[in-house]
DNA sequence: GCTCCGATTATCT
DNA sequence: GATAATCGGAGCG
């Protein structure tokens, strides 16, 4: 049973469909306004690429799932399952508007300076909405955490992928154009070391 | 506004 | 034992 006909695809062509789309945990909820994708075992950059693991076993799976990891040991990032099963095809949620529940949202990132830095980065996102590790595989037709699509797909522009070590070059992250929870930048965490170029 | 840097732990080799 | 799809704070303009 295909419930999410709208994620079917490659994953570079379902991400940015889910552009505007409304993700709520209970009381709090966003308009996703820019995501990553990832295309399982063909992509580098994938948790997916090396084969199923423990961790990476809900991508595995059938579309319309959550897939929730922790990043560098303190943060949680989640993405939508796509893509046909057993493609490992994903995208991940990288910033949202928050549209509901913004009194709740603000109390858990007491840090944020503004509205708009309440769920601007993938850490943050899922902070404010209150996905945690334990949300890894929920079912996106709901209760618990539910995602509902625009009508139709909004236009939207690309760039490269942000933060990867492997395969940064593609692409695939897109975001809706002037607003003001996309953020457009941050390079690599380590240079690694200075190729003078040649 | 920007760039640099250290924190912290589940997961995999 | 090394790695990582990040964040927030410090310092500068």
């Amino acid at each position: 049973m295909s419930s999410w006909p709208e994620l079917r695809g490659p994953a570079e062509e379902v991400a940015p469909r889910l552009l505007g789309a409304v993700l709520r945990k209970g009381p709090v909820a966003v308009r996703l306004t820019e995501v990553e994708a990832y295309a399982g075992h063909l992509d580098p950059g994938s948790h997916a690429y090396r084969g199923p693991t423990p961790r990476n076993e809900v991508m595995f799976g059938p579309a319309g799932f959550l897939y929730c990891y922790l990043s560098y040991g303190m943060h949680v990032c989640a993405n939508v399952v796509v893509g046909e099963e057993g493609a490992a095809a994903a995208a991940l949620l990288r910033a949202g508007e928050v549209v509901e529940g913004i009194d709740i949202a603000r109390s858990r990132r007491p840090g944020a300076r503004t509205d708009r830095d309440l769920a601007r980065g993938p850490g943050r996102l899922c902070q404010a909405v209150g996905l945690v590790l334990d949300d890894d595989g929920a079912d996106l037709s709901g209760p618990a955490v539910e995602l509902v699509l625009p009508g139709q797909a909004l236009a939207h522009e690309a760039g490269p992928r942000t933060g990867l070590r492997l395969a940064p070059d593609r692409p695939w992250r897109f975001w809706l154009p002037g607003e003001p929870t996309v953020s457009l930048h941050r390079r690599h965490p380590k240079a690694s070391a200075h190729h003078p170029d040649l």
